[in-house]
DNA sequence: CGAAAAGTTGATCTACATCAACGTGCGTGG
DNA sequence: CCACGCACGTTGATGTAGATCAACTTTTCG
């Protein structure tokens, strides 16, 4: 851990997320900010969170990629799913007090840290933010969904398509890619383990697709060729990402909301 | 669908899962005997949702078992989790447009339904159910997680054996299973699609933990007969589940809360 | 520049899938 | 009341996707 210092209010990738869902109020934006007000810095490969020890402070992630892994006590290991900028880390620790699951930097990183506690004022002061973190983490839920569809139903080729269309998805909403093209900052070995392959599997199983010419790989880059094709090959299907169509969605149901509110109470 | 009808408030599953976290407030208490005043029966093997299809109203489980699955274009199955009394579907449903799965019923069931605005004015004017609500997610998330590590890493042995343990923790919480025995109302190809195995091979993993005597299966009860050994043979590792040691810790969270706030804000 | 980490490839093995057949209980309609 | 059909369970034979083992190359980095 290095650098802990305080930044001056400014859009970060949580606000940016929490702000495509609905429109920040400047008290709520103030609130944020306050939030990530320390950030620290940590070196790739470092543990943010162990599997079996005690909760410490919410993280958020600014910048910087990791990854949420469980591990079998004898070693073998299921990553779960790859933590990105505007990410949140145990958010409810306070009521989990020991975690299930480790976080470790895959980059060097920056998080904003802050109490537990704080979740808890968030959910009595700023109902649309705590709706909107819910919202976010059962958006979150339905990508380990998918996951587990890709673990249990598709092949090793078609798994291994469909996560990277899902990265090249989630990468470009964030402007982390662009034509296709995006840093994996991943070895083979992570990749297995978040596909259930084996490493050698999971390097032949690359080098189909890089035959077939759908993508081309050179160091941690990767670009994809035929998004067409991949995404046919990996059966994928966006419904689960829920991309926004419509958004600020969660503005509108708080608008309706309030119009409702009296009218319909305990009619 | 049958027999709409209001009922008198009283215990519900959903209202003794949230009253484990907390205390209830008798306003809150009133909010959710609203929410749940519409009860509605259905059918085994009925959808309550279509993957595919646009979200309906939130629906709570009273009663009976459900399935949560997700199906690629071929008909290839994964069912994600089930769903038992106490479980809300599609709580977040006025923001996804679009079901990114099914949910299907095994046993009849009954369900309460309201619309997906309640859910709105929850988080306005009951953040401590809103918070309860959101752990609950949480929760579910790392059940989900849990079973992507079974899929991605452990044998079919593992699996299933993990898979009972589970279902024999949470069923025993909720008093549906005592000295090891439960009802699984589920064929073998449904825990083959929740295992991510074929038919066949659901049907001999069966019978090698039966063979060996760790449990006894007729018709749709189950009995476990050694938890111990068949804990360790799906190296069954509780943490995950989060079972409550500390209850109404969402209480004492809210509590600490309320006492440091106007002193810390903007500290 | 040397060692360790990561990637690659061939040979072999095996856990699980697929195919095929048959048994069993049960609901329904003749 | 029987029989027919159908869903579900069971078991054997065989096929195969992916694991494991082993060796080697390339890249990374102190």
């Amino acid at each position: 851990m290095t650098r802990a210092r305080a930044i001056a209010p400014s859009a970060t990738p949580l606000w940016r997320k929490l702000g495509s869902y609905l429109e920040l109020r400047d008290e709520e934006k103030g609130f944020l900010a306050e939030l990530e007000r320390i950030v620290v810095g940590h070196p790739p490969r470092t543990d943010l969170l162990q599997q079996g020890e005690r909760y410490g402070d919410v993280r958020v992630m600014r910048d910087g990629w990791a990854m949420r892994h469980k591990a079998l006590p004898d070693g073998r290991r299921q990553v779960v799913n790859f933590v990105l900028p505007g990410d949140i880390i145990g958010i409810y620790c306070n009521l989990f007090d020991v975690a299930d699951h480790s976080v470790t930097t895959l980059t060097a990183v920056t998080v904003a840290n802050f109490a537990p506690e704080r979740v808890v004022e968030l959910f009595q002061r700023f109902p649309r933010l705590a709706a909107a973190l819910a919202w976010a983490g059962a958006k979150e839920e339905a990508i380990v969904a998918e996951r587990l569809l890709s673990l249990g139903r598709r092949t090793a080729l078609e798994r291994t398509a469909h996560l990277i269309v899902e990265l090249l998805r989630r990468l470009t909403v964030v402007n982390l890619a662009e034509n296709g093209r995006f840093t994996l900052p991943v070895t083979q070995e992570i990749l297995a383990d978040a596909l259930g392959l084996s490493i050698v599997h999971m390097n032949r199983t690359l080098r189909r697709l890089r035959d077939g010419g759908l993508i081309e790989v050179n160091g941690q880059k990767i670009t994809v060729n035929d998004l067409r094709q991949l995404a046919s090959v990996g059966q994928f299907d966006e419904l689960y990402l829920h991309l926004i169509r419509a958004p600020k969605r969660l503005d509108q149901a708080f608008e309706a909301a309030r119009g409702d509110r009296d009218g319909v109470r305990l009619a």
